[in-house]
RNA sequence: GGCCCUAUCGUCUAACGGUUAGGACGGAAGCUUCUCAAGCUUUAAAUCCGGGUUCGAUUCCCGGUAGGGUCACCA
């Protein structure tokens, strides 16, 4: 069997993590099976309904490489193909399918007289007394029967019925509601397997009544389980989800979110937990995918992208330094930035933030520091003569040589005769000003031979 | 509240009746050219509870408990 699926999100609001994971559950499916993942946008809420929320679902799944495939659709009208399909354009299609429904007798429409028997309902949705309602809307015929599917996820799943009623499946002849969309646009795309989200669990039954009033094959379902906020509910907008698009503006690489989102609620069985999409593909597998949430967290999704900064590079850094950071200095004090912001970040904006918080002044201006901290807490001498004698050995390296291995080399022998926390420590603390920095071999090729030897004629100046 | 789903370290998870209950993140400790970072090594940390079934239950069944989802003329 081709196998088919989609990703249908509606564009009222930003690609959030959960659905961005269900996005790539769909798309790992149907590559595997060398089927095709289909997009489509369920924008019926024209109040909901955003262009920009369009844009960012659908330029944070480029960002992430989960490209979906054109849509070939097969109805009564014959056979045609659409990059992209929009309940918003389909109005004639429902509306017929609406009224074959209402002819046939599966559905009516529904006079809606005030006094709903809400009140003796043990429970009511906040939700649902908002609004104005309708005096006429167009209800499904309810068998009333029990339905059982099959979850790839979880198995068997029974449902009685009854218990939704004659449940509202458009407003009006012209404005169908999500069920009756979904239905019809699932049969038509062609749609083999349905992977959603568990909250799509308890929609699922009156789903399979439309599909069998209008006799489409039941597609195979798979409820993923949630991603969850720390405090263990449905991560959401109001919740402080963090968007995708966000994600990226941090700097994370794409393949590091669909690394870590792939490991969220699945795991390939083996220890491997590093996987290029490639990989996800060959090895995803639906009846390994968790039954219970996971919670979201940002600090192993950091560690996975700081595993793909590993593979960059130090020099990747090199573009996302603030140029504050980095002017007037030479290409070979550029890259030694680099290469010791790279041991400290695990995603861009790290250093931005860093930066911010004061971790690189000494980069940008002359440290200060009280004269006291010159002194080694360890110390057996004074840091006079050690800076005296560093000033004199690091004079004579040379521009050329004033790299971090060209001054270790020419420090550390002195160092080491008498003691390197001696020598090292004022050294460092004459470079950065800081108790906690980069070794002096570092910040003296950081800084460049001039700034190196001024900020140690300073701190002799003052002991 | 009804219905549905779920339950292994703090977190993500492995173990598809028999393991000293494994790995990863985070934590702690140690080592590594002064401090930090990075790296390496070591380490603490879990089967929700109660009944069954079985020679043997994390695993199968039942019942609790807890958590979550859902109960729209939203999707």
């Amino acid at each position: 069997m081709n196998v088919i699926t989609r990703f249908p999100p509606s564009p009222t609001g930003k690609l959030q993590l959960g659905n961005a994971r269900t996005a790539l559950f769909n798309y790992l499916f149907a590559k595997h099976h060398g089927g095709s993942f289909l997009f489509r946008l369920e924008d019926t809420d024209r109040e909901r309904s955003k262009k920009e929320f369009e844009t960012d679902i659908v330029e944070s799944l480029e960002w992430l490489g989960l490209t979906h495939d054109p849509v070939t659709s097969q109805n009564a009208s014959g056979a045609s193909t659409t990059e992209v399909w929009r309940q918003s354009e389909r109005g004639e299609m429902y509306k017929a399918k609406l009224k074959e429904l209402v002819d046939r007798n599966l559905a009516y429409i529904s006079k809606e007289s005030e006094l709903a028997d809400e009140a003796k309902a043990d429970f009511v949705s906040p939700k649902r007394q908002e609004g104005a309602k309708r005096d006429e809307v167009i209800r499904f015929r309810n068998p009333n029967k029990t339905i059982t599917f099959n979850d790839l996820i979880r198995g068997e799943i029974k449902f009685d019925t009854t218990e939704l009623g004659d449940f509202v499946i458009a407003k009006s002849m012209e404005e169908p509601i999500y069920h009756l969309a979904v239905v019809i646009d699932d049969a038509e795309m062609g749609i083999t397997h349905i992977i959603r989200g568990e909250d799509g669990i308890s929609n699922t039954p009156r789903q399979i009544l439309i599909q069998e009033a209008f006799g489409f094959t039941r597609p195979e379902y798979a409820h993923v389980p949630l991603i969850l906020a720390p405090d263990r509910t449905k991560l959401s907008k109001r919740r402080g989800a963090i968007p995708v698009s966000e994600y990226r503006a941090r700097g994370y690489f794409p393949e590091a979110v669909v690394n870590y989102l792939a490991l969220l609620g699945w795991n390939p069985g083996t220890d491997k937990e590093l996987f290029s999409m490639q990989e996800l593909i060959e090895a995803f597998d639906l009846s390994k995918v968790q039954k219970g949430g996971a919670v979201f967290g940002e600090e192993k999704m950091r560690w996975v992208n700081k595993e793909y900064l590993k593979k960059e590079g130090a020099s990747s850094l090199i573009p996302h330094i603030p140029s504050e950071l980095t002017a007037d200095k030479t290409p070979a004090q550029v890259l030694t930035i680099a290469e010791m912001l790279f041991e400290r970040i695990s995603v861009f904006s790290d250093i931005q933030k860093d930066n911010e918080s004061g971790e690189f002044d000494y980069l940008l201006k002359e440290p200060e520091y009280s004269k006291e901290l010159l002194q080694w807490k360890k110390a057996t001498e004074g840091p006079k003569i050690h800076l005296e004698e560093a000033l004199s050995i690091l004079t004579n390296v040379s521009s050329e040589n004033f790299t971090k291995s060209g001054i270790k080399d020419a420090l550390m022998p002195y160092a080491e005769a008498k003691g390197k926390g001696n020598v090292l420590w004022p050294l460092r603390m004459a470079l950065s000003g800081k108790e906690q920095s980069p070794d002096p071999f570092t910040l003296g090729a950081c800084l460049g031979k001039e700034a190196t030897l001024r900020r140690l004629r300073h701190a002799l100046s003052m002991v």
